[in-house]
DNA sequence: ATCAGTTCTGAAACTTGTTCTAGATTACCG
DNA sequence: CGGTAATCTAGAACAAGTTTCAGAACTGAT
C-alpha cells in the first residue's frame, strides 16, 4: 500500500479545513464523498481506489489527495458522513423500549440493519476505521464522537451521564466495532452479532444501579 | 496493497499445512516467523515488508508466498506463535484474584502489559488481525479460540461455561481488541484501557449471578 | 484589468504487496 | 542409483497507493 509510513508530519500545512472551503471547492469535496460511497457499496475496501474515485469525481489524482491525504482518510471521511445521516435518520424515530439497555440496543440494531443492506459499504468504512493509524486520529476520534451522540441519545438520560456510564458507552463502542468486523468478515453470523450487542448493553443496567 | 481481491479462492490447492512439513521446511517456517516479529517489533506494520522478511529469512520472495499466502496471514500467524507463548507465560501464574471477573481483568492487563513492551509488534499483529479479510478467517478464528481459551482458563470455572458466559467472553474479546487499537492508535491512553478492561468484566458477574 | 499566489490538472515516477516464469534443487519411489 | 514430481530460487512484471512536477486555471487584492 505505499508509504504509509508511521513516522509524524509537520502539523498539515495545507488542506482545506482551516480556511472555509469556497462553493467550487465543497462541490468537489461532496462530489469526492459521494463517488467514494458508490464505489465502496459496489465492491467494499478494494473497490474504493484512489484513480478511479478521482477520475469519477472529475478531479485530478493530486487534487483528491489534496482533500483526503490518504486512502484511509478518505473512507473515514466517508463514514462521518453517512455517521451524520444515520444519526438524523435515529432522532426521527427514537427506541420505543422501556430500559436505557434495551433502547441502546435496539438503536443498534437498527444501524446494524442499515449496514446490512449496503454490506460492502460497511466493510469498507468499518475496515478503514481500524486501520487507520495515529495521522487518522482526529478523524476518527470524530466518528467516535458520533458514535457516542448516537448511543446516549438511544440512553435518554435525564442527567449527564455519570462517569460510569461513559465507561459502559465506551465498552458498548467497542463491541460494536468489534462485533461489526467478526460480521464483516464471515466469522459471526447476524444473530451472534445481535446476541453480543445485548450482551454488552446491560452493563448499562449495571453502571445505573448503585453498586 | 497490491491486489487482495475480495473473490473467493478455490481451496488453496498446496500450503504445506496438510502434508506434514520436512524438517528444513519446518526451519524455514520458523525462520520466516522470526523475521517477520522482529520486523515488527522495530517498527509495526509498515515495517513488516515481504522483500525483507524474505531476505532476511534466507528465503525467496515466492517460497515466503507459498508458505503465508499475504503479508496479513503472516503478520496473524506471527500472532499466533505470540499468543502460544504468552498462554504458557500466563498458565504458569495464574491470577490471584478472588473474583472471576477481576481474575480476567488481571489477567488481560497483564497481556497489555506484555504488549506495552513491544508496542510496535502489538501494532502490526492487531492490524494485521482487524484488516484481515474472509480469505483468512480460519487463521483469525484460530487467535480468537487461543484468546478464549486464555480468558477462560482466568475465569477457571468449575464446571463448563454457560452460554450466557461464552456471550460474556465474546463481548470481552471485542473489548479488548478494540480497546487495544484504539490505545496503539493513540487515542486512548493506558489507564483509559484499564478502565475499559475493568468494566467489561463486570459483565462475568452479570452474567454468572442468576437474573 | 493586472499581478501574485494559490489551487488544479495531467502525467510520470516511485514504493511495496502480489503474481508469474524459467530454471535449479530437493525429496521420494522403485 | 535414476527418474519424476514437488519445492525452491532469482528475477521480472504487474497493481494500486502515494509523491512529484511543470504548467494551466483560478482567486483576491490593487
Amino acid at each position: 500500500m505505499g508509504h504509509m509510513t508511521t513516522e509524524s508530519k509537520p502539523a498539515r500545512p495545507e488542506l482545506p479545513a482551516s480556511p472555509p472551503l469556497t462553493e467550487r471547492q465543497e462541490a468537489r469535496r461532496r462530489r469526492i464523498l459521494h463517488t467514494s460511497a458508490k464505489l465502496a457499496s459496489r465492491g467494499g475496501f478494494d473497490a474504493v481506489q484512489m484513480r478511479e474515485v478521482a477520475e469519477l469525481s472529475g478531479v485530478a489524482l493530486g487534487t483528491l489527495y489534496r482533500y483526503f491525504p490518504s486512502k484511509v482518510h478518505l473512507l473515514v471521511a466517508t463514514m462521518q458522513d453517512q455517521l451524520q445521516h444515520l444519526h438524523e435518520t435515529l432522532r426521527k424515530r427514537p427506541p420505543s423500549e422501556e430500559d436505557p439497555g434495551a433502547r441502546v440496543a435496539q438503536t443498534l440494531m437498527r444501524a446494524f440493519r442499515a449496514l446490512q443492506r449496503e454490506p460492502h459499504l460497511a466493510d469498507a468504512m468499518v475496515r478503514a476505521l481500524t486501520f487507520a493509524d495515529r495521522s487518522v486520529s482526529p478523524e476518527v476520534d470524530t466518528v467516535s464522537r458520533l458514535t457516542t451522540a448516537i448511543i446516549l441519545d438511544a440512553m435518554s438520560l435525564d442527567g449527564p451521564p455519570t462517569p460510569e456510564q461513559l465507561s459502559a458507552v465506551r465498552v458498548i463502542e467497542h463491541t460494536w466495532h468489534s462485533a461489526l468486523i467478526t460480521w464483516l468478515s464471515g466469522r459471526a453470523s447476524i444473530a451472534q452479532v445481535k446476541i453480543d450487542i445485548e450482551t454488552v448493553c446491560r452493563l448499562i443496567a449495571v453502571t445505573s444501579r448503585p453498586r
